[in-house]
DNA sequence: TAACGATAGTTGCACATGCAACTATCTTGC
DNA sequence: GCAAGATAGTTGCATGTGCAACTATCGTTA
């Protein structure tokens, strides 16, 4: 007998992170804002607290420092952040949200908020509570689970 | 008060997938197995249904042809599966594992395995299908959405 | 203070992905 | 049986991602 890896979680996840992606960008053209996905978590980012370090972005979006120069490159393109070099430590760059990038983000909010009210629909509170307690600890697992190469969050 | 996306399914997903797709290669790696997730996923569905068009694996591992056509290109290059030109429609290339495809996978399969069961470890049985119940929810619930521009899975 | 190691960021290379536009082939309808 | 449309696959272009190797700068310490 074949194990059955739609019974699993793992199938699942991958799914609907893309398939909310998709969604997020459609739904964003349709109200003319033109943003990714990953453009719009680090707009997001930003409006938390603005004017930080591209290191400290790329822990906090769990993504490689590498990722993190190559986004800003375009999101600046895009005149949504802006670097600026910090004046005491001249190695750093702080990255601001630009004015249009805070417009754009606000304009956006309630089109997630939406979206992610459409997403979870139809599960109750309690539901939804047990289902994110579930993948809190399937990420603790993950966390635990040892690897040597795995130095990127450092 | 800023609206709390912590609290919703969308960061845990995003985390989760990304985590995984991590500790997948990693251990494949300390294996000697080289395979990422995505090639991995193509040789799992290969081993279920052989010599399948493109366009049904595109289908079936939630992907645009075209990033099919190149992930096969890379597939191909090392070895793990091959093209066929289907017999009575031209059109079609009919992709089939290789032997060294086989035993990748063969090799692969318990090492997935076991990386799923420490990632669902300590969730009861009930738990995980709750959780995989109101996944499939949200599923449907993002299919539910209507969108102009996604063609992508016709 | 000069040297060494740590840290912030960038670049080259490879992989993965999607859309638009393209070629080749097949199917359908007149 | 031929033209028009549908279908399978590829290519150009853009985005996003990670690792290894690099530069520039800072901190520590001998």
């Amino acid at each position: 007998m074949q194990y059955d890896f739609e019974k699993t979680l793992l199938p699942w996840l991958g799914r609907i992170t893309k398939e909310f992606s998709f969604l997020a960008v459609s739904v964003f053209e349709n109200n003319q804002i033109d943003l990714t996905r990953h453009q719009w978590l680090l707009l997001k980012k930003l409006n938390d607290k603005d004017g930080q370090p591209q290191n400290d972005l790329a822990f906090i979006t769990d993504r490689d420092k590498t990722s993190l120069t190559r986004l800003i490159n375009t999101m600046e393109r895009k005149e949504l952040v802006k670097r600026v070099p910090d004046a005491t430590d001249r190695r750093i760059n702080l990255v601001y949200l630009t004015q249009k990038g805070r417009e754009i983000l606000e304009k956006s909010i309630p089109i997630m908020k939406e979206l992610i009210g459409q997403m979870q629909n139809g599960l109750s509170t309690e539901e939804l509570e047990n289902t994110i307690t579930a993948l809190k600890k399937v990420k603790a697992n993950l966390e635990n689970i040892p690897q040597e190469k795995n130095n990127r969050l450092k």
